[in-house]
DNA sequence: TATTGTTATACTCTATAACTATA
DNA sequence: TATAGTTATAGAGTATAACAATA
């Protein structure tokens, strides 16, 4: 946070922390991604190869969005001939979502330029430690989704 | 990740799963601060009080925002009464921030609240595990403060 | 010349509500 | 009735550019 050197340190919280960390690291994943590849754009892409053939709703759940918010995300995609939108036979309300080949290929090269980063995290904080870091942010969420539903 | 029980693991990226539990945190956080109090606002308090005096610029500065975006939220302050802009006898460009009583109120009783949160964390991961990733934080914050400034 | 605070403006991200088509 | 996708709309939050006052 000591960004300026006379600003004291903050709160030991970590909703605090984790923000500026977030800051942080949106700028420094937006200069590797590549220029037009938002971080919650590759977020979106990466989720769609993970699960072919997930449908809109779906998605936007898990990364805990509106629904109405992922239409204009998506349309983009297809746009860019990157995603194609498949009305599926057993339920005709429902999009099924696949990467078409330019897609993947997107995602390859953005993926390759983020690789890059995280081996420069691992190099400057050592590999153990990056992996204890994403341990931990892992059981955070899952700590917060727990609070989340029994308030 | 998987709040969807069908969606599979995501790639293993510090940006993507961060990005995932800031989302998470701010809501949770959302419910625990108060109504009136989003996460950013607790957090420009919180530098305030630990900075008495700190001007406009610097406090945008070591939250990565511009000096613009901060006018408006110390609007808002101003206006409810929890904060005083004085102008500096020693330079007459520059706003010195203090809290007043009734600011100093207001965000003590935001961050008990809040510490009410941090507790149950605490509960559910284990006080040293918590620590832990705080350490974590900080210091992935300061190696992409690093990279930031060396592309 | 450079910096502080400010304004005007626009862009991005997000949610809500209402609609349609299907189930 | 309920759900999937869409649209229209509005509200945050943010940045950029230009300005006046001061250094």
């Amino acid at each position: 946070m000591a960004q300026d050197p006379e600003v004291g340190e903050l709160v030991d919280m970590l909703g605090v922390e984790l923000r500026i960390a977030q800051i942080l690291a949106d700028r420094v994943f937006g200069k590797f991604s590549g220029p037009k590849m938002p971080p919650g754009h590759f977020t979106v892409l990466s989720l769609i190869r993970l699960n072919p053939g997930i449908n809109q709703s779906a998605l936007a759940r898990c990364m805990y969005l509106d629904r109405s918010t992922m239409v204009p995300i998506l349309d983009q995609f297809e746009n860019k001939g990157w995603l194609e939108r498949r009305i599926r036979a057993d339920d005709r309300r429902a999009h099924a979502l696949f990467l078409t080949p330019d897609g993947e290929k997107t995602l390859a090269r953005a993926e390759s330029r983020v690789e890059n980063l995280e081996n420069r995290i691992s190099a400057a904080m050592g590999k153990r430690k990056r992996q204890q870091l994403m341990d931990l942010i892992k059981e955070l969420q899952k700590t917060l989704q727990t609070i989340d539903k029994a308030p």
